[in-house]
DNA sequence: GAATATTTTAAATGAATGTTTAAATTAATC
DNA sequence: GATTAATTTAAACATTCATTTAAAATATTC
């Protein structure tokens, strides 16, 4: 009998998730998995047959944790402002969740853009949300500055997800505690709402 | 005679520098450097003793390059829109001419912070420009919205580098072509400056 | 409960890694 | 131009790498 439930293969890409987020796939050993796995070096070519399959894999699972969670909010039947607002909250609370999420996906598709993208369908989802519908028709009643989606959403996004991003260099840049940066986090959050929201919605 | 004047060692820091850049510490092998330098594998460690004293020293001057041009901007005696427009420009231009430069400093920093800060003027420098008055002057007078430096250039700074940083994704996920997301990038830096702008300075 | 299939193990594979060596070549010094 | 110093070279170094092997241990099937 086994302390830990999970069945090997399951410990394994779970290991695997761990270190490859860390570390990267170039900084990550077949030996680094094992080792975070508890498992035998073996095990991991006998369940995922090589080290870069198993990396497609998990990085395709990540892939969707990024995105899907926007994706649901920009098809919600709410008020461009009430959404704006509720991707920032969600974005920060899914970076103070997975720190190492967004620095890994950039780093990786930096890399080696050809690599990953076998499955598109996330993406094409993306490009179709409902928000697109209420900007068409927020322009077109000129409550909302002429702008596509594919220009709001990094406004968005960019911005809490760089100071995550880059945790570390703000922290030595501007000399703060872990306890300060989470701070100085929340205040950035609010800027950002309020900025974000100004320049898209016209009027008061 | 050779037919490349330079000197050996520069020769290979620069072949260093082209292949940290592209493939990050992990993924680059010291063959690498001596193939793109065209030079003895041998060298690279009779000029620099190892590795990781090459990637540092490089790693260092990338540091600069990354943020002296933006300390430079930030000490000018120009208005403070002008300003925001000037840094907002700078970096597009610098993104375009080293397209690898963020989020390599951003992925190495984040993957062992400790290990590539043994010297912090250039932080220092970045905390006590000029801007910093001018923004206590304007938040006095009620012309600027009351914020500190250390808010205000994140949100500047981020939204052009994220999707530099995330280009490749980005052509994915709005299925851009090269050309297509030039224009993009374009439309983005305008979005930006009015965005920025707008929320910095009060009033009309 | 014997036969079969699945999972786990320790050990080995050959290639690639960063680094060093010692000899060969070139440059500088006197 | 001989002697010394600096540079470059090919080869080797010990480790570590991803992956494979074949035997052992465990589960499953009949």
């Amino acid at each position: 009998m086994k302390c830990i439930p999970e069945k090997s293969e399951d410990r394994i890409r779970e290991a695997a998730k761990r270190v490859f987020l860390k570390k990267g796939f170039d900084g990550t050993t077949s030996r680094d998995i094992a080792k975070e796995a508890d498992m035998n070096i073996a095990l991991t070519n006998y369940y995922f047959r090589s080290k870069e399959k198993l990396f497609l894999e998990i990085f395709r699972d990540l892939l969707e944790v990024y995105f899907q969670s926007t994706i649901d909010i920009l098809n919600k039947d709410i008020d461009i402002k009430a959404k704006i607002s509720e991707i920032i909250e969600n974005d920060f609370s899914m970076m103070k969740r997975e720190p190492d999420l967004v620095i890994f996906i950039m780093n990786e598709v930096h890399k080696a853009p050809g690599r990953l993208f076998p499955d598109m369908s996330i993406f094409k989802q993306l490009r179709s949300t409902y928000i697109k519908k209420q900007l068409e028709e927020g322009v077109a009643n000129g409550t909302v500055r002429p702008m596509q989606i594919e220009n709001l959403l990094p406004l968005i996004k960019c911005s809490i997800e760089f100071i995550f991003l880059g945790k570390e260099i703000h922290k030595e840049l501007f000399a703060l505690t872990d306890e300060e940066f989470e701070k100085y986090a929340e205040e950035q959050k609010e800027h950002i709402k309020e900025m974000v929201c100004n320049y898209l919605v016209i009027g008061p």
